[in-house]
RNA sequence: AGUGCGAUGGUGUAACGGUAGCAUCACAGACUCUGACUCUGUUUGUCUAGGUUCGAAUCCUAGUCGCACUACCA
């Protein structure tokens, strides 16, 4: 109440609307998905809009599956839907789907008729191209256009009674041919097709089309607010139009810009190449900007809540930064993950005056943003791995690592001092050396030394071992669908990276499918699906922020 | 070409005739047993040209640029 909050201009339409008394201030939107593929970050968006508006007002808000095409609809689609909404935190109020009101549409369709404002078409869809017209010329009025009243009820009930075969004829909507707005030109209401539906079977072989079926099922739902987005806009005289030759109750149509994210592409067709050419492994692919691929890479649904409501709704043009997803991501995961240690690419460090076979078990806090996240027993002995680019032989300046003569905190254990080195014949080095500080203790501390590094470490003898997998920009470019040629040339090569066998301290040993932790100093994980007894896998979620990696990059 | 929609820092979004703000990014610093988190500070913007007005991102006019629309898809 305090701060006041700025509105988007659909809930400035809103609460005009409200205000104004208009449908006794009710609001009910509806999220109108097509069964024919997964839910991807803009259908995030579309539903965090509808079902956030609908609470913000005490309203309602509807799922309505849109099949009315029977050819590329399933039934599959449907429960990942409704799967990946409730996974997003929402509820809906009403399942609806436009096939319910298949009868309903016959119905109105047969009023239309009656009223002289919708005839049976015999042309061929060549002809019906053909006649259009153009943005500069008007279209041809059909040789069938006036027929009687009697003889289009008598046809369509013919239609709907199978007589005639796919494409012979359609229902027509009878408007102008000459209207600027192509989709005023006698707008096809339905189309012949023999194909079995995914829930009325083999009940009809007619079937309406989008414009038809989409605003009268809002009508029927009583929805106030009908929210799409843009290139819908042209579609909306014809929305109306329907809506008042039936007058039936009027509901609204409002469009909003789609949003895009940088580095990969959002429409279905492109991301079904992406599966079908076998550039990702699945539509769950953590790479994906599907719902269920994000949810497996370990994207929080409150970080994509939090993402739709930061970037806002408008109407113009759009592609937001990626990385502000990934702030969304990280701050959620800062405040829920525990801290793990893991090495990624180890090198082995050995303590020279730590008596070898002996142990100690460290207490390490679990989460410092949690004071209630506990801690865990983390073993420590005389060798450990600790990351590779932890140690450097010629440091830079800055380098607040290890190298000979430097101190480093190991994380929750010791001080210690780097001495030396071993390499291999190729150069490459294959131990470090250090002492460590006893006084030094994690916790209990008296040496009075302030070192300016802490690095993360597994104890050699209790390591356990993990795969993981890094995951990068799928695409080289900010925007693959705007680049020359096929949006496929910018895939970037390096997108997934495996680690076959990373060291994981032997607590997290227990983690289970769906966890999500922090290695600390590398970035978020979560454990993957596929994770056997065996085997753990862990996805990459996003990485940490990356100060040190900056600097170098400066030179 | 016609119609419609739009144009505010690198990105996204506010300001509804009266101080161009917020978030992110970038940069600088503080803090730090994560070069994380947190905190502080800084740079960067009203498409152009006219007009109305005491005053214009906002209103008017003309241009420029971008996007959408000519599926028996949604």
């Amino acid at each position: 109440m305090s701060e006041e909050k700025s509105l988007n201009f659909l809930e400035e339409i809103i609460e005009n609307d409200i205000a104004a008394g208009k449908n006794n201030g009710r609001v009910h939107t509806r999220f109108p998905p097509e069964p024919n593929g997964y839910l991807h970050i803009g259908h995030a968006t579309s539903i965090c809009l509808n079902f956030g508006l609908a609470k913000k007002y005490n309203g309602k808000c509807n799922l309505r599956f849109d099949d009315t095409n029977p050819v590329t609809e399933e039934t599959e689609y449907v429960e990942s839907i409704k799967n990946d909404i409730r996974w997003l935190g929402f509820e809906w109020d009403g399942e609806y789907y436009a096939s319910d009101y298949f009868d309903k549409l016959y119905d109105f369709a047969v009023v239309l008729i009656k009223k002289g404002l919708a005839y049976v078409d015999d042309s061929t869809a060549e002809q019906i191209a053909a006649t259009k017209g153009s943005f500069e010329k008007p279209g041809q009025e059909s040789p069938y256009r006036n027929r009687s009243v009697e003889e289009n009820l008598q046809l369509f009930a013919e239609m709907k009674a199978g007589k005639y075969n796919d494409g012979e004829k359609t229902l027509r909507a009878k408007i102008d041919m000459a209207h600027p707005n192509l989709l005023l030109r006698d707008p096809l209401m339905y189309r012949i097709k023999h194909e079995h539906h995914h829930r009325t079977g083999d009940t009809w072989c007619i079937y309406p089309m989008y414009d038809y079926a989409h605003g009268q099922s809002d009508s029927i739902e009583e929805i106030t607010h009908s929210i799409c987005t843009l290139e819908f806009i042209h579609h909306r005289p014809l929305y109306n139009w329907f809506i008042e030759q039936l007058g039936i109750f009027p509901s609204h149509q409002y469009e909003f810009a789609r949003r895009n994210l940088t580095y990969t592409v959002m429409s279905k067709r492109k991301l079904l190449q992406l599966v079908n050419d076998k550039h990702v492994s699945g539509w769950d692919d953590p790479r994906m900007p599907t719902v269920s691929g994000m949810r497996r890479r370990g994207y929080p649904a409150a970080a994509l809540r939090q993402f739709s409501d930061t970037v806002g709704i408008a109407k113009r043009e759009n592609i937001v930064d990626v990385g502000l997803l990934e702030f969304c991501v990280r701050e959620h995961l800062n405040k829920t993950s525990n801290r793990v240690m893991a090495v990624l690419d180890p090198v082995k460090l050995v303590i020279t005056n730590y008596p070898a076979g002996q142990e100690d078990i460290f207490e390490a806090e679990n989460n410092p943003e949690d004071p209630n996240g506990g801690a865990r027993p983390i073993p420590f002995s005389s060798e450990l791995w600790i990351e590779r680019e932890d140690f450097m032989e010629n440091p830079p300046k800055k380098f607040f690592r290890l190298a000979v003569g430097n101190m480093v905190r190991l994380k929750s254990a010791y001080i210690v001092k780097c001495a030396g080195f071993k390499k291999d014949d190729a150069g490459n080095i294959t131990e470090v050396h250090c002492s460590y500080l006893p006084e030094s203790r994690s916790g209990n501390d008296t040496s009075g030394l302030v070192v300016k590094g802490t690095i993360h470490w597994v104890s050699v003898a209790h390591a356990r071992t993990a795969e993981v997998r890094l995951y990068d920009r799928l695409f080289k470019v900010e925007d693959p669908s705007n680049e020359d040629g096929d949006f496929k040339d910018y895939i970037n090569p390096d997108s997934l990276s495996v680690l076959p066998s990373v060291y994981i301290e032997p607590e997290l040993a227990k983690a289970k499918p769906g966890d999500q932790v922090q290695f600390m100093r590398k970035g978020y994980f979560a454990v993957d699906t596929d994770s056997t007894e065996n085997k753990l896998v862990f996805n990459r979620t996003v990485t940490l922020k990356d100060a040190w990696a900056k600097e170098v990059k400066k030179g």
